[in-house]
DNA sequence: ACTTCACCTTGATACATATCATTCCCAGGG
DNA sequence: CCCTGGGAATGATATGTATCAAGGTGAAGT
């Protein structure tokens, strides 16, 4: 039922991105060598030999909730964000993912299809890297299933975390964390106060779990307090401490 | 902040539960077989020697949030809820663990406190094992790290769903959905339709993410809809394919 | 420069749900 | 036996959010 949508897109997602073979993408090799090579023998050549990295632009579809998994991929450099659709077609943001995260491994671990799917927010560059090399590396490599491990933890952790703010917090406080969020996992500019993503308000909304025209209403709010400043998409944290307060973080 | 509360908290805690040296308990030991064994040189004589096993009362506190593991639990017998405490004290249960199932991997593999509570919700026997037995076998096992990933990113989707269904989901179908949930997990009595597990309206609340009159007056609703049946904390399931339907599932 | 379109914004309104208050029920203890 | 207290239930009410509707804005394209 799910996977029929599903199927209905991936269709269109034909594009690939443009595949660079062999590439130089340092960053990426970097970001490989300190996920796939904690052990001493380093696994970076076979990586390299396999891997296949493509530039995807903005909007672009990674990977479609409801496909099969056929490896993970790096984050060269870029943002991508990861969504579940609900039924009603109301989007969810599950995860925000940057330069150096990985992502599709939970499909891949768990041999089921993917739950979410992967969107670029901004033209992106990601590695792919084949499921049988994944595995034959987290089958020989011990610290490379406890890096998984780590990041699986980490990541249900925060997913519970959430959980728990959904169902206890007011959208204020949420809308003030997930700027915060936002901040930690992306940076802001040189100016220290521009986050620097570009988000639709429609994206902040589903970020955060409420509907566009209440995260519009509180974010004006937010402005009219003088805790945020708004240009377009542009989203200046101006007085954070004032938003730490409004988040009533406790943990 | 959080693990300051926490502490007073876990001073109460001291009763352990009554202690079974070298225990027989053969379920715990099918159940550790079947997850820590997986490989070929089988690690159960060492898991026997280090394991302790305790039989806890109903309402006892397992592990407390904010403390450090020590190691992980494996359930005997019984039934436990793992549970955030929010600030304003409200609970949120964020899962419920049964026989066979393991607990308390997730502080140990990120390497950090507990970030739930870990509270009997019927008298239960539960197994430990130490940290470090642990994490030798994870380090020998490679089937061990599969088998923790799996039941990690098993986790991990089912938190995202949550997720998902907090945010766009309304409190009457989370509620259908839960009822199932429940069955699933805990399953029925003799007869067919009654919940085998007794919770409070309260917890069936803190499981859904609502007010307890809500849960209530909902739980009601479907009574008088000929979906459920109440008697106490007794919940029979009459009209599955009706609840099926309220829950509006779709994946 | 005009159109177009996607996005943002604001207002009015409805509704679901939380909150508060009260009563009821029942089991446990003196 | 009655008393007591902790859930459970129900009603009244408040309120936060969603939803619907109607402009507004700005950028891209013709």
């Amino acid at each position: 039922m799910l996977w029929l949508r599903s199927c209905k897109l991936v269709l269109l997602q034909i594009d690939m991105g443009s595949t660079i073979q062999n590439p130089a993408c340092q960053h990426c090799r970097d970001r490989f060598s300190s996920i796939f090579c904690k052990a001493e023998q380093c696994n970076l050549e076979q990586i390299d030999q396999a891997k296949v990295c493509s530039v995807y632009k903005k909007g672009q579809v990674i990977f479609h909730e409801g496909a099969y998994p056929f490896g993970v991929y790096c984050i060269n450099d870029g943002k991508i964000k990861l969504s579940h659709s609900g039924d009603d077609g109301r989007e969810q943001i599950i995860r925000l993912v940057k330069a150096g995260d990985i992502m599709g491994y939970k499909a891949l671990l768990s041999n089921e299809r993917y739950t979410a799917t992967a969107t670029a927010l901004e033209d992106s560059s990601i590695c792919f890297v084949p499921k049988d090399l994944f595995m034959s590396i987290l089958q020989k490599d011990a610290s490379l299933s406890f890096e998984m491990m780590r990041i699986l933890s980490s990541e249900l952790r925060k997913a519970e975390l959430k959980i728990t703010h959904l169902a206890q917090k007011p959208v204020r406080e949420r809308l003030a964390e997930t700027l915060l969020f936002i901040k930690e996992t992306y940076g802001v500019e040189a100016d220290g106060h521009t986050l620097s993503v570009r988000l639709s308000r429609e994206e902040i909304a589903n970020l955060v779990g409420t509907a566009t025209e209440s995260a519009i209403r509180l974010l004006s709010e937010f402005k009219k307090d003088g805790m945020i400043e708004l240009e377009g998409k542009k989203i200046r944290l101006l007085d954070l401490q004032q938003i730490v307060k409004t988040a009533n973080l406790q943990d």
